[in-house]
DNA sequence: GGGCTACATCGGAGATGTTCGACATGGGTA
DNA sequence: TACCCATGTCGAACATCTCCGATGTAGCCC
């Protein structure tokens, strides 16, 4: 690969012409002498090196995303968002899958700082977060959070409690009494937040809350599947369920069928998220809409605005929208 | 941050001392002089910068990926495979959507060489590829391609068109003579290779091949969706339908099911890919199994084997299998 | 015991590719 | 002649690795 100086060998000029050339830094420099150096840059295929560039303006256009799991097609929306953002900003992206290990995560944000990343969008916590998180700290002010998080970074959240509520209380609405909960996992607030909007909801209607009828998954379809059937096995039996995503949801409604239950009519059940194959379900999945790509877009832009050094809002909350289809009646 | 001098200062020892122990490259340091430089580091909390490696070393351990776009599960499947396996082997991932524009494949390989990545994994042509990944070729012998390709890369491939005509042979096997096909968009080879495989079997079995039959989407459920609707409303109207991947299919479903149509019975359904909802859904989703993660960790292998230099497989097949559902009968 | 050799250990300096401030040059104008 | 503006050149700096040479010491032989 050509450099620098075999372009400006080329031309018949300096390293440094070369480099203002480039760069289009000031127009100080002669067309005629700017054609020759952009003729032989043609000619080389010359491309600046980032390596170099970015150890010399400590600046490398490149990010990091860390987040548990790109096949969560959650994720995968918010990265889209992130990327479209950020590709549109000129910047390149590393992405890293933690699967919520507190050891990984702890690596990759050694890594991207052993790569000079510029900066970094950090979402799905751990139980111990804040002795992990503490290490992003030393990133300085260069990191954003999607979620509720023990850190004070500037954050992109959702209104988790809110959207879980308003699923609840759709389905109190509809008559449903024993209302059931699928849960997210222990030590994401995500789970956490969604769960405390559900046992809202319930106190609001002066509902008791039964821990029986609540079950904790992993976000997964499989997880959804078998704790559905556990709840409607159990008693007192659910006619309506909350599912702290869609993947369980749908999960939970395979489990019903196979019980010979009727969904709406025995069995009522929300999801969470609005992944794109829900409203193809039978029956269509209701669920609570909350805007991944937009969350994405968001959270780049407050990436963005960090880096650029000035006033930004340090908080932006999504509002979540219940989706109401026919899996709720 | 600190660097390798301020290491250097603290322990006392020169920059090429500390060089030595960071990288224990031969193990001529004395061990108390090693434990001096390691308890710098530990108090400085040093890195080493990988900027700077990078540059001297011409290495990155940074690979790029390019596919058409990571919100499809079937990529971030791929995604998650090439990842962990890269990990594994110590490399960083950069990511990169390219929603099939010429233009942004282009930008993203000169992107990958300014950026000095050790190493390219695509997917995801378009029409005229060739002088398109021609440019690839400059990165030279560092490209791993997934799936069939105009230029010829070590690659990863599947068995698309096996897989297609086995789909359909199944489809025949169960009596259905009026079988329609939602292909995948032109100038995708794997969605050219999955309609050939369909063609194949329709000729294998002394079928005729009716064009009215078949129609192109764009792998959303809403085209899967769309086209169905057209392809149920029209005249030869199929008794059965491929469709070249799971999301198209469902779409497929829903359309078939507002038309009042019974799936299985009036109407069986093949999808492609086998996406982990597949089997939730109401009936399950036949398809034919891809074996999606196992393509990203063989692509991530082949790459590894490529930037290790030595011999080795060129050309990795992978057999379809072809998973009998509900919605076929 | 002295001198030489060999080896273990460590330091110096060059090289990687880039940007940019400081400085040089050269021609034109007052 | 002096000065100024437009260009172009030079060299430092970024952080790292590695070759090569320097230093010191121990062992060995005479």
């Amino acid at each position: 690969m050509s450099n620098i100086s075999d372009v400006a060998l080329k031309a018949n000029v300096s390293i440094a012409t070369v480099s203002r050339v480039v760069n289009e830094s000031d127009h100080k420099v002669n067309p005629a002498t700017r054609e020759k150096v952009l003729a032989a840059i043609r000619e080389l295929d010359y491309r600046p090196n980032a390596l170099a560039k970015g150890l010399l303006m400590k600046k490398t256009m490149t990010i990091g995303i860390i987040i548990p799991d790109i096949s969560n097609p959650y994720y995968a929306e918010i990265v889209r968002g992130i990327q479209d953002t950020a590709d549109g900003a000129g910047y390149a992206v590393m992405l890293h899958n933690t699967d919520r290990k507190q050891e990984r995560i702890i690596r990759y944000i050694y890594l991207l700082r052993e790569k000079s990343a510029d900066g970094v969008i950090f979402s799905g916590g751990i139980i111990n977060e804040y002795e992990t998180l503490s290490i992003l700290k030393e990133l300085k002010e260069r990191v954003v959070v999607v979620g509720r998080h023990a850190v004070d970074f500037p954050a992109v959240m959702v209104d988790n409690m809110g959207g879980a509520t308003q699923a609840v209380q759709h389905l109190i609405g509809l008559g449903r009494r024993l209302i059931g909960c699928i849960a997210g996992p222990e030590g994401s607030t995500t789970a956490e937040d969604r769960l405390t909007g559900y046992r809202n909801a319930l106190a609001q209607n002066g509902m008791a809350f039964d821990p029986r009828l609540v079950r904790r998954g992993t976000w997964s379809p499989e997880s959804g599947y078998r704790l559905a059937r556990e709840l409607l096995a159990g008693d007192p039996r659910p006619t309506a369920l909350l599912c702290a995503n869609d993947q369980m949801a749908i999960g939970a409604i395979k489990a019903a069928r196979e019980l010979g239950l009727r969904i709406p009519g025995d069995l009522s059940v929300v999801g969470f998220d609005n992944v794109p194959t829900g409203s193809y379900f039978d029956p269509p999945l209701t669920t609570v809409e909350v805007p991944m790509y937009d969350i994405g877009v968001a959270a780049m832009r407050m990436l963005i605005d960090l880096l650029g050094g000035g006033m930004f809002e340090k908080l932006r909350l999504f509002n979540t929208k219940l989706l109401v289809r026919g899996s709720t009646a």
